[in-house]
Order: structure tokens, then C-alpha cells, then sequence
DNA sequence: CATATTTTATGAGTTTTTTTCACGTTGATA
DNA sequence: TATCAACGTGAAAAAAACTCATAAAATATG
């Protein structure tokens, strides 16, 4: 008998392209996928689609499935969002902080879409605060904090969001713009632009130069990323973004984009909370919609 | 997470007033679905509905999911129907007889409603054939009969498609108007009104009176429902039809109809079709509409 | 009001389904 | 034709769903 389940997994599999990857967001293995798909299919007594192509091409069936999944899951995730207001504690507050430069991309459209659902939650992201944003929590001077390195504290909870890839963008004319990867020797003579954080916070540092032992010839800093983006283009030196803020550059061809290490340099947003707010039910729908809402704006991400 | 079938058990729930009775109709246990109604409502965090009232009601909550069933499930019969039709064989002749005399009650809207869905089968009940029907359908000159009782046949199946029970219609100043139930030793002295139809095809000799040994005074025919409770009415006679088929006179109180033995007469009505055809998908989707329309038209039937 | 009767809940055990694991197959690419 | 990535497959493991037996609760009945 067809089930949620079955429209869930062909939305990913058309959302991904094929079944390792549709395999990834919905938390299976590819394996799993496939018997799931083929038992459909033996019931259905037609395949629903081609596996042959890539992007997968999905059949008359499987798009007839797909249009279901599109009408109906909406109106599930409606109806989901309603009992969580009705399971109570439908008031809350929700001050945030990102520790992320390039978050507020996917954050906006969250909290926009966030607000709609639950008018009684007070979400803020309040400026002016010059403390470590995560002692804060505990403080109950806020509430949830996007970060991409969690550090164990009691009574804080660090909720993955999704995986990114670091990349170095680079200026057009560079003799490393059409490399495959960079190996962190190849700094060793650029010029870095971060971010006015400190080193520990970067994951360039600690994650790809430092396990290394090479520190670039020179370090600048620059607040917004657009500015970062014209002194690379300039070729006045290079600097490390998250794939998903570089994509608006790489389409205008402004820039290059070059992965960071053979395997990349892969990195998890977490967004850390209070344990208590755990089973808050509009805490659980945030942290649902940041997640639907990241894969839908984003490009390039993974699950985490 | 929330499934379909969650959704299925909750108009089953609605619609039959109790646990025991919903388990029915989803084939399942008391038991299976208290524990599945359990679960779902400690994920939700809050009771969807309460047990303590015939029948039951549903919260806030309960009815929420219960909206949500009405609108998706509809939209996935919708596109089973269409994943049925894509999976070939549109083309095909159903040619069908009843020897239930009642029964086009709820044959014509099943008709009806297959129609708009397979334009292509060739739906018809000829009339004027006077052989048995059961042998017809292995000489290919019907596809299906609707009987109440199945005879073994080579490559013959029968489908059950519902429980009904036979009543006894008796006039309302009649002595055994208001008892529980009627013994066949009552019906030694009446006159009983039947389809003019051989014995062994009528329920009422072949379950009640043969084999308690028990003969009837008089026993008259008549060919219409019509005519047999104006017989009934009129005191000159007692007939035995299915429960349904006397609703309609029991809420005009034109008769009042009694049960046939204390556990009462239950029986199946079986759709009769060739093994082969088994498995068209639109002899399936046939099958599947009889069913819901039935349970949707009739009252007091049961799954088979 | 006590006693049957019906309905629902519960825990243990079983069956079925789903998922994973390990490997084989396939098709595209170089 | 070797290589690589994606997909398929069967057996085994894990998880989920269901049943059975029975208890508890509620309602009907005398």
C-alpha cells in the first residue's frame, strides 16, 4: 500500500538525482532505496523511472506520483505544524546569534517563514552585543546560536543543520583557477582575506593550513563579502567561503571557485540550543523549516 | 512520522464510532490499532481522541488529522486510479449478472463511479439470458456475477466483498414485532414471502429453516421488494432480505424487521470472476469501488 | 447495586517489513 | 578495456507492526 514515505523518497530522488544522493537527505542507504523503490514499482506492476540517465528520468508513473507528493505533502506538513501548535506552548521566545558571516542567506527566508507559522514566538536576532555568543545561551540571553564549531558545554545542545564545502575563490586570470584542488602549500605565497575573526574561528586555519603547518604570506580582513569579492577578483589575494555564499559570484563569473584539499574541506552548521528547549514543539519546527529552507535556497549542501 | 495509514485508521474510527469496530474495517486487531493510535499520539504530544464515549471524540487534534485525511486521501485514490490506468490494459468487458435480487442498490452508483474512471471497459449487465450465470463466466459470456453463494468452480475465484444479514420483515401489529429475535419454530404458522428463485438459493431455507427442519405454512413469491412489503405490511406474510434492503422501509415504518436466531443470519456476498482477470487493474479498481461504495451506501454491513 | 457485557489498554511474543551489509552488475568515461 | 560511480540483489540484522492473551475500565442489564 503506497505511504508518505514512498511520495517523501521520490521528492528526494527528483530533488537529487539519483538514488545515492535522494539516499543521503532522506536518511537511508542507497540499498534501501532501491528495494523500496523496486517493491513500489513490483506493486504498481510499472516502473516509475529511468535509471539509466542523470539526472533520473522519471516515467508517466512516477511523474503522475510525483505530482501527489507535491499537492499532498504540503498540506502534511500544514497539518503537522497545527498539532505542533496544539500540543501547547505555542508562546516563546527566540533570540538568536550567528557565529556564521554568510548565514543570514538561508536564515531570512527561515525566519520569515517561521514567523508566519507561530505569531506568538518573539524571534529577534538583537545586535549590539559584543560577548561570545555561546556562554550567552546558558544565560538565557539567547536562545539559539548558528555555529559551525560546537564546543562541549552543559546543558547545550548542538542540533546539525547541514554539511558545506569551504571552497577558495579565486581571481579568473590566477594560475590555480581551473586546478581540480588547492593543496595548502599553495597558499603559502597568497595573500588570505578573512573575515575580522579570530584564527581559531576559521575554518581555513583549522581545518586545512594549520593541520598542515603553512600559514599564508600575508593575512587581510575585510567585514562584508562582497568586499571580499572584489579583492579577489583584483587578484589582490584569494579567500575561503562556504560553497552557497560563492554561488551569486560564480554565476555572474566574477570569480573562480577551486575545493580546498582533494577530498574538499567539508564543515557542519549545527545550531546550538538550550537542552530544555529540545522538546519544545515550535523549537522542533524551527530547526525543521532551517533545514527545508537551507536545501531549497542553497545550492551544493549536503545533509549532516 | 505521520503515514497514511495512520490517516486510514482515523476515518475508519470516525466512521465506525469504536476501536473494535475501525479494526475491522481496516483488517486489523482492537489490539493493533489501540497500540498504533497509542503511538502516534505520544509522538504528536497530545490525545487524539476519547475513548470514553459511543462513539467516540475526537479532540482538537483528532480532528485536525482527520481534515487532513479527508482531503489527501481522496487525492491518493485518485492517483492510484491513474497509476492503475498507466499500468495498461485500459481496454476490457465487464459483463455482469447478480443473483442477489437487492442488490442494485449499490451496483448502479459502483457502476457509475467505475465508468468515469475506465471509460474504455465496456461496462454492461445484459439482461434476458435465462442459463445460470456461474457456469457463464467460464464460457466467457460474463465476466462477473454477484452471488451469496460460491460454488467451487475450475478457474473460478470468488471475492468476498461484504457481510450482510438477512431480517426478517413483519408487519408491525404483528405478536413477534418487538422480540430480539425469531427461532425458526416461528415461522411454522406464517406465510413466507420469498424471490421466486430456487430453494437452496435462498439463505432463509438453506441457513435457518432446513436445518432446524422447520417447514413454513405457506410460502408465496413475488419479484419485487416493493410488492413484498406490501405483503408484509398488510399482515399477509413475513420475508427474509438483507438488512439494507429493509432500511428504507424501516425508517418510513412501513415494517419492523427481527432478527433470525439469537447470533442472527450473516452471511458474504462474493463477486464471482475468472482466475485470469484477477489481476486487471481495473477489475481490481472494480472490486475496490464496490467496496467503498457499499459501505458507503449501505448501513449495518460488514467487511468481509 | 452487583453482575454481565462490551470496549479499550497492555506487555510479551511473533510476524512482517524495512534497513543494512557485502558484493555483483552495469554503463559511462577515459 | 580498465576504471569509476551508480545501481541491483540476496542474506542477515534491526526495527516496526501486529497478534495473542489478558487485564482494566466502562457501560449496560437485571
Amino acid at each position: 500500500m503506497l505511504e508518505l514515505r514512498h511520495l517523501r523518497t521520490l521528492i528526494a530522488l527528483r530533488d537529487a538525482g539519483s538514488l545515492v544522493e535522494a539516499a543521503e537527505r532522506v536518511h537511508l542507504t542507497q540499498s534501501a532505496l532501491s528495494h523500496q523503490l523496486k517493491d513500489l514499482e513490483d506493486r504498481l506492476g510499472n516502473p516509475l523511472f529511468l535509471r539509466k540517465t542523470r539526472p533520473v528520468e522519471f516515467t508517466r508513473a512516477g511523474q503522475r506520483l510525483l505530482a501527489l507528493a507535491e499537492q499532498i505533502l504540503p498540506q502534511v506538513r500544514l497539518a503537522e505544524r497545527d498539532l505542533a501548535r496544539l500540543a501547547g506552548n505555542e508562546q516563546g521566545r527566540l533570540h538568536m546569534a550567528i557565529e556564521c558571516h554568510s548565514c543570514f542567506q538561508w536564515l531570512m527566508p527561515t525566519i520569515d517563514d517561521f514567523r508566519n507559522h507561530w505569531p506568538e514566538v518573539e524571534v529577534d536576532i538583537p545586535s549590539g552585543h559584543h560577548f561570545d555568543p555561546l556562554p550567552a545561551l546558558g544565560r538565557e540571553q539567547l536562545d539559539l546560536v548558528i555555529t559551525a564549531d560546537p564546543q562541549p558545554i552543559a546543558g547545550v545542545h548542538y542540533e546539525p543543520l547541514f554539511r558545506y564545502e569551504g571552497l577558495l575563490a579565486i581571481a579568473k586570470q590566477h594560475t590555480l583557477a581551473n586546478a581540480a584542488y588547492v593543496t595548502p602549500r599553495d597558499l603559502a605565497d597568497e595573500t588570505l582575506i578573512t573575515y575580522p575573526v579570530e584564527h581559531s574561528r576559521l575554518d581555513v586555519f583549522s581545518q586545512f593550513l594549520d593541520p598542515a603547518g603553512v600559514r599564508p604570506r600575508e593575512i587581510r580582513t575585510a567585514e562584508l563579502t562582497l568586499m571580499m569579492m572584489q579583492l579577489v577578483a583584483s587578484g589582490r589575494g584569494v579567500c575561503a567561503l562556504p560553497n552557497w555564499a560563492l554561488t551569486e559570484y560564480l554565476e555572474r563569473d566574477y570569480v573562480r571557485a577551486v575545493a580546498l584539499g582533494e577530498e574538499g574541506m567539508w564543515n557542519t552548521l549545527f545550531a546550538a540550543i538550550r537542552e530544555e528547549s529540545r522538546d519544545l514543539p515550535w523549537m522542533d519546527d524551527f530547526l525543521r523549516t532551517a533545514r527545508e529552507t537551507s536545501f531549497a535556497v542553497l545550492e551544493g549542501i549536503k545533509p549532516a
